[in-house]
DNA sequence: CTTGACAATGTGTTCGCACACAAGTATTTT
DNA sequence: AAAATACTTGTGTGCGAACACATTGTCAAG
């Protein structure tokens, strides 16, 4: 009969039997994890001895060292992280290199998982001393990054948004051998624990899905950078690309045409009389803003000249976004998850510094899709952020 | 000048200042967590006492109570959750009460979910201990409960999905007090730690949208319901009514005319009997198949009648419908993430055994829209379950 | 006045690991 | 051969909370 089938997990893997095993099996599972005690006694040395062939401190006789690794390779054994970490009681401190969370929408994400990390960590003796810079100024980076060297901190999380100010500060952490994760922005001469981002380029592809779907006809689109900062022209380059080909891989029957338009550093005049034009255009069908800031102004400048007919795909959960999207202006968003980002940012730096926990050297978040009827099922589930 | 600006974050809330206070703050910063030891030094009494105090343990004088609370009212004490749980080193067991992950690729995802868990967990003494039962078998449902019982576990997590079966247990957990987590099925009359879901009637609205996005013209739509068990019918019902509901409230120029079917219990043949009836209608624009297996079974149907203008909107990231989608049948994937589901339940169990961590009651899932474009993104990124 | 009962409170031990230090053994130097 | 030095290794302590246990104090019954 199946239902007397059960199975039981044992160090990881699955382990099947007949009801009357159960007895034992209950027990392996109970039964205490090995300590370094155990090791020692197993083995015939003193914890002392066992220490440091585990951490290599310190000299060990050969035999010693044999007899322990003997050990070592017949059982699995996990060091409690929980005594290694109250043993070791130390005070963690995590240096944050990102953009002033007032300037602007995104940064201010940003900056709330900044916040819930600390607020997270703050028990496992873990603190977050944000250094803020302006992300319109390169200098202010330079003395921002110089400040949190000054702190002397333990880990560094940065956005390198300026790549030449930047730069120099990586051979630095290398040489104090402070671990550092970068997010948002990827520099591929830099030597992380970790970036964590989205991949562009893909994203770009999502876009253009995102404008295709159920088109019938030819059509225009255009695609608009609006960035108040000169930073990030790549990576809006790069979403461009990716958007481009998905029409350049498309051969279906229609003709798709693709504008872009660069509004940065526009102010309202310069911007409306350019937008104006770009309306003009009795072929377009969508927008694509590159940016979370360009997706609400997009979508103002869609509402104030009453263009219905156009669909408009943009960038991240902002407040001023939300809204337009529950008024059917923005269609589609792509969340980049700037909360999330910084949050795991944090917890990976402090999982490496506390529990030694290896990084995946690349997190790539997911493109996340959100539509009218989704959106709010994001916005509820906060709590993706529990361990 | 902006860039003198700088925040620290203390306690959770944000600190501005000018340059030179920055060295009280670091300090305040740096300063290590309040013991129960400074708590006994400060209100004049042992650490015995502020023990008894903190968890109504024992009897305490009314003076020595005063003195205690007045302290802990001026302090924010947050007792070291790592120091606390090496301290009662116990073996946290969490029995897990689903379905045969060989009976379905569905309870497959959550059965790596468990897994994952459990590694994540076994280092923190917390062991996990499924009992699995035969999801066609109500009966091995009650008999897989009993010998979760008997095992004396002190947590449970329940994918309840047959309600009179499941209902009788639930007083015997509280009763005993024993905390569970719901999780897939919702069972209003239960009391649990928390439910983990999503909102189905939502889900619904979002396969609706996703039918409808850039859909010009009169249409008809197919919702399929094919499940091999009994048990889901109202919440595939519920899906299907979210569905409905969104065209109800669409007062655009075009007609849409929806029909459900119900291809439970069906063998090949007369599935596919049925399915040429549904495909014959030349109208037929979308299926919106309200399962996981659901979906592959109706993609494998439309591919093999050859049947490529209709749009396909099913659920979750099954090997199978990652296949399908990648070969443009599937249009779109509803992602009910029943692996991070599982894994988030056992989270939010150990966190309450492990720390007396509070769980939010309600853990709706966001509804996940999975594309073409976007299906590798999510493959790519297993990180998301880190801490 | 002693003893028991009981409340109130302080002390001590435990968890598993990390690290410091002392004690022990082997090898070299004088 | 004694002393100095190096190398090995065991023991001990602390981290912070939890809990067991011992101690002190109080009051009433004997």
């Amino acid at each position: 009969m199946f239902a007397h089938k059960y199975f039981v997990f044992v160090n990881g893997s699955t382990f099947r039997g007949c009801v009357n095993q159960i007895p034992n099996l209950i027990l392996m599972a109970n039964r205490k994890n090995i300590t370094i005690k155990d090791i020692a006694r197993m083995s015939g040395v003193s914890a002392g001895t066992v220490d440091r062939v585990l951490h290599n401190r310190g000299r060990v006789s050969e035999e010693a060292l044999r007899k322990v690794l003997a050990v070592l390779d017949q059982i699995d054994y996990k060091p409690n992280l929980i005594a290694r970490t109250l043993g070791s009681k130390k005070n963690y401190r995590i240096a944050v290199l990102v953009p002033d969370p007032e300037q602007d929408p995104y940064w201010e994400l940003v900056g709330k998982g900044i916040q819930q990390a600390e607020a997270e960590w703050r028990q496992y003796g873990v603190t977050v001393e944000p250094f803020f810079f302006d992300m319109f100024d390169k200098n202010s980076y330079h003395l921002a990054a110089e400040k949190a060297n000054e702190s002397g901190p333990d880990g560094l999380l940065i956005a390198p948004i300026f790549y030449h100010e930047a730069l120099p500060f990586f051979d630095v952490y290398t040489k104090g051998s402070i671990p550092y994760v970068l997010f948002n922005t990827n520099i591929p001469e830099a030597n992380p624990l970790c970036f964590i981002g989205q991949d562009l380029y893909q994203s770009g592809h999502v876009g253009a899905e995102l404008m295709h779907i159920g088109l019938q006809g030819d059509a225009s689109f255009a695609v608009l950078h609006i960035y108040e900062d000169m930073h990030n022209a790549i990576h809006l380059l790069e979403k461009e690309r990716g958007f481009r080909d998905y029409f350049q891989k498309y051969n279906g029957q229609y003709a798709h045409n693709i504008t872009s338009y660069d509004l940065s550093n526009h102010n309202e005049e310069e911007m409306s009389e350019k937008v104006l034009r770009i309306l003009d255009d009795p072929m377009l069908k969508g927008i694509f803003a590159s940016t979370s800031s360009g997706t609400y102004i997009a979508a103002s400048l869609l509402e104030k000249h009453g263009k219905n007919g156009i669909r408009l795909v943009g960038y991240d959960l902002l407040e001023k976004n939300l809204g337009f999207m529950r008024a059917g202006i923005i269609d589609f968003l792509i969340n980049q998850n700037p909360k999330r980002q910084a949050f795991l940012g944090i917890s990976h730096l402090a999982n490496h510094l506390l529990f030694r926990k290896a990084t995946p050297p690349l997190s790539l978040f997911p493109l996340e899709v959100i539509t009218p009827q989704n959106l709010e099922s994001y916005l509820n589930s906060e709590p993706a952020l529990v361990k």
